[in-house]
RNA sequence: GCGGGUGUAGCUCAAUGGUAGAGCAAUAGCCUUCCAAGCUAAAGACGAGGGUUCGAUUCCCUUCACCCGCUCCA
């Protein structure tokens, strides 16, 4: 399939539209259209039907450790900076970069290192990647080739420095770059901020400096204490959030998949650390079969394990459940969904303060005054079993969806072209949509066969007792193939037809898109056949 | 952020330094008894800004967006 004819398809029948169009467009945002709202809507309300509101907690789901409750939150896009600095989000998402106009690499300012070295009359700053003793063979190695010596004549580099970091370096025009051969080609620092950040308060002063959020995730966290204590849910539990999260992504691309602004369908599961491993086991499982549920259920949807050098800092095990999307290279996955085994480090975080890596464990983060240098809340996060009597703080596993993604995948996934017979008998060719009919935005059209004879009104009845339960759509308009083909291409599962003999026998056919197949059922049990079908509205 | 490519109607494509055409789709009506048929009518575009020119959709510059390759991706 071509990405080009599903773009074009969703602008066209007002799936998705370039955001702020009329203006030339905004890069990295986009907006759903009449037809699009619907779909994500469906998305992320079977979402939170099936993990939250119709989740039993009185019975043990097949292959979890014992019976769990589900609550959910809806928090502010904008809270308190320090979450941010806390979670870890402020130092990763706040880079100050440099690029090379030569190599067109780009390095991070504090994490290229050099020494200033003189020969032959000139003082060369050169810049490595590289660390420690194999920085200094590095550096060594690159001088050499930049005075055109051999390395018998090493003697005669004269070195004025241990290694540097590039941030003490005010002028770059003597920087020998890292993968470079001349001198000054490394471009000046420049600040990149991932996180959007803006000003709470009519005066736009640092102190009222704030971010958007970059994951609905830690509003999870700050009110975890919030939900023990006003709800009576139990460890082993979950909160749910669906919500707009921000990244200043460099490079967005791929349609809306590596969108700017975007919404996350989260749960933060809390859990004794002794079952910590078997709930992160139910969850990728789990969440890996909702998508094949909903029809993404071919070999282009994969869930793969990440690799111990691909863990981020925080986590001691994450999988993540991915989709061979058309613009990507052959072989090459996108990620819907990550299911991340978070340990305690968040909440941990948030009571003690910023956490680092030390000897395989954590720990909080210190500043040059000796301080914690993101401090935490100091509020006590720690949970208390009063059956067992043990005091711990829960570990979390993290199943984070993209709905947008998800949404961008079952329209890929749907994208169907084939033949049909048209009126002569010969084949036409067909773009329909093969949505699920949990996920379809419009479940039924409703055509009279032809304007006249009663047809539309006996149409516009059934359209009536159909409307409060479904998303319903009427036509009269044109002949009823070319309604068909247009209720096909948006992926609306079943038309049903008033025809001549509905008169007669008070009977209606249902058209399935997928196969054509007709079958007839009785105009006043329309909702019943649509609620069998699609399910229960 | 770098390099390459592309921007004309909803879509596909024309033409032109001097009033921008067509097919399909969409809209209204007629006709139509099951898969985009037919007839009629009306509607609809040079991505944005600047420059050169008597005159720019066309030539030049800038910018924005999209596609491809780098780079980045907690």
């Amino acid at each position: 399939m071509e990405m080009e004819k599903l773009v074009s398809l969703c602008k066209r029948r007002g799936f998705l539209y370039q955001s702020s169009e009329i203006y030339g467009g905004l890069n990295g945002f986009w907006d759903y259209g009449p037809l699009g709202v619907e779909l994500k809507r469906n998305i992320k309300e079977a979402w939170w039907r099936d993990m939250v509101t119709s989740h039993d907690e009185l019975v043990v789901p097949s292959g979890a450790p014992c019976a769990y409750e589900m609550v959910g939150l809806d928090c502010t896009i904008i809270m308190h900076p320090q979450v941010w600095k806390c979670s870890g989000h402020y130092d990763v998402f706040h880079d100050f970069m440099v690029d090379c106009r030569q190599s067109k690499r780009r390095y991070r300012h504090d994490q290229v290192q050099g020494r200033w070295v003189s020969c032959q009359g000139r003082r060369i700053f050169v810049a490595t990647e590289a660390d420690g003793e194999e920085a200094l063979q590095d550096t060594q190695h690159k001088a050499l080739k930049f005075f055109n010596l051999r390395a018998k004549d090493a003697d005669r580099l004269a070195w004025e420095s241990d290694l540097l970091c590039l941030t003490e370096v005010k002028d770059f025009s003597a920087v020998l770059g890292p993968d470079a051969k001349e001198l000054g080609t490394l471009t000046e620092p420049r600040e990149y901020n991932l996180m959007f950040k803006t000003y709470v308060g009519a005066l736009s002063g640092e102190e009222g400096a704030a971010f958007l959020r970059p994951e609905t995730a830690q509003g999870i966290f700050v009110n975890f204490k919030n939900v023990l204590d006003s709800t009576r849910v139990a460890v082993p539990f979950g909160i749910a959030q669906i919500g707009k999260s921000f990244r200043n992504e460099i490079t967005p691309r791929y349609f809306t998949f590596r969108s700017r602004e975007f919404e996350q369908m989260e749960i933060e599961f809390f859990c004794h650390p002794s079952q910590s491993r078997a709930w992160y086991e139910y969850w990728r499982n789990r969440r890996y079969q909702w998508y094949l549920s909903l029809g993404l259920a071919g070999e282009r949807l994969r869930l793969r394990d990440h690799t111990p050098e691909e863990l981020s800092h925080y986590s001691c095990g994450t999988a993540d459940i991915e989709y061979a999307f058309p613009f990507l290279p052959p072989g090459k996955f996108g990620e819907l969904e990550g299911i991340a085994h978070r340990g305690d480090f968040d909440l941990r975080s948030h009571m003690e303060g910023k956490l680092v890596r030390q000897d395989g464990g954590y720990v909080v983060e210190l500043g040059p005054d000796g301080k914690p240098r993101h401090p935490g809340s100091g509020k006590d996060l720690t949970y208390f079993d009063d059956q067992t009597r043990e005091r711990y703080i829960p570990h979390v596993i993290e199943p984070s969806a993209g709905a947008d993604r998800a949404a961008l995948a079952f329209l890929c996934e749907a994208y169907q072209e084939d033949q049909v017979p048209d009126e002569h008998g010969n084949p036409r060719d067909r773009v329909f949509l093969r949505l699920h009919p949990r996920l379809a935005p419009i479940k039924a059209a409703v055509f009279p066969l032809v304007r006249k004879d009663g047809m539309p009104e006996a149409a516009q009845r059934i359209y009536r007792s159909l409307k409060p339960h479904f998303n319903v759509f009427y036509d009269e308009k044109g002949a009823v193939g070319r309604r068909y083909a247009r209720q096909d291409e948006v992926g609306t599962p079943y038309c049903i037809t008033v025809d001549g003999q509905t008169a007669l026998d008070g009977t209606v056919t249902f058209r399935d898109r997928d196969t054509l197949r007709q079958w007839r059922v009785r105009a006043d049990d329309c909702l019943g056949e649509l609620r069998r079908l699609v399910g229960v509205s």
